[in-house]
DNA sequence: TTCTTGTCACCTAGGTGTTAATAT
DNA sequence: ATATTAACACCTAGGTGACAAGAA
């Protein structure tokens, strides 16, 4: 079984509608992916891996009010048409795969280094995905069959799990300003747009003193979901 | 077979007396002990470790001329006495072990996580030295043997590379001067103790300008020695 | 108008030798 | 005296959103 780690911050952003940056050079998710695992047989090897499903076939276009458009508080997404086609389906290994069962389990898996791109002649193995488009990321843990005709048993040596709280839309520039905020306020690579005091947060935080900010203090020892298997 | 990387760099230093910092924290080596590999199974498991083994029983002391410390020219190392205590003799496992050997091969494998301390107690993993002792990195690769009785072959189934060139002497601080600024010279963190024009080394390096110049700018292609194995 | 691109200041994270203080 | 330690300024390397300019 598989747990989310910062299920807390991860439900903060699906609250306001997640969206994810992708860029040309490759742009990596904020939360960051991180699970951490149970149940393997640790002597056996596994690889681990993402990938990105479109989560409807719907192209979304931002703004019921253009002319109010710092009124972020009527914001919402609108689709605007079909998808654009489909792009190259990548999948991103976890750079530690293939590793033994007790290698995954005894740590948080993180994959921070999986980047997202909206450039489709990308050559950095990057993750390819359409701006404006909704995606549902996607983790699988693949056994290492050590059996000779391992391709037979390929349809049960895998497992796929999925974490509905963490969907985004791809954007090259946020949309909603709320997740502008919640972006800078958690991400320690943004702390230079901070307004508040640095220190004050999330450390010394008091309980219940912002919607936003409570969630993330809670994400300090979280409680996951379960994987939607 | 194994080629060692930066060989001219290494023997720039080898010539001097090679010096490497201790810390308690845990130092990097500089220049890094980089290697490309030729010969393996492509489809096979290796491990890939270094270890340090004393060069000599001798402990050494700076300075034949104490009052005259600042006289270069004449420093040397002295013998003063016997080693102190063997320490634990930790080993460095590269952290990409294990790893089947077409991936070992297609690219030089760099060892720049390994880290040397003089702390006894250190319990990250890092190689422990004493300071003022002479030691002589080993690398090693470990076939990793599918058979059910692999401890068998055990003996047959690693090979150890020495180059004696990468020879050092742990230390606390520099005690050649030459050796600081070769590192200066040639380390980028250390660029902030550069005085010449940063943009004119070792890019439009004019050859054989300077002795240390001129093995460095050879060293980007380099010749290895082979390894006495 | 809406979306994308490239540059930038400002961060995190961590590798350098220097230096002054301390230990042996 | 000599050796070690810890704080420091100055780097490399790279992850942020803001912003202005460009593209569709």
């Amino acid at each position: 079984s598989v747990q989310l780690e910062m299920k807390a911050l991860w439900d903060e952003f699906n609250q306001l509608g997640t969206e994810m940056i992708v860029t040309k050079a490759g742009r990596r998710m904020f939360p960051t992916f991180q699970v951490k695992i149970f149940g393997m047989d640790p002597m056996a090897d596994y690889m681990l891996l993402m990938d990105f499903v479109p989560v409807d076939d719907k192209r979304y276009r931002q703004g019921a009010f253009p002319s109010c458009r710092y009124a972020f508080h009527s914001s919402s997404w609108l689709v605007a048409g079909k998808a654009d086609p489909a792009t190259p389906g990548r999948v991103h290994y976890h750079p530690d795969s293939p590793a033994k069962g007790a290698q995954w389990m005894k740590q948080i898996v993180s994959f921070d280094k999986l980047k997202l791109t909206n450039n489709l002649l990308d050559d950095n193995g990057h993750i390819i995905l359409n701006s404006m488009h909704r995606y549902q990321p996607r983790f699988h843990v693949v056994y290492v069959d050590p059996r000779k005709d391992s391709e037979k048993y390929a349809e049960e040596n895998f497992k796929t799990f999925v974490f509905e709280e963490t969907r985004f839309t791809a954007v090259t520039a946020y949309q909603n300003h709320r997740i502008t905020q919640l972006k800078i306020a958690s991400n320690p690579f943004a702390k230079g747009f901070r307004d508040c005091d640095p220190e004050d947060w999330p450390r010394n935080h008091r309980p219940g003193a912002l919607p936003l900010m409570s969630a993330f203090a809670r994400s300090r020892n979280p409680v996951s979901s379960p994987a939607h298997q």
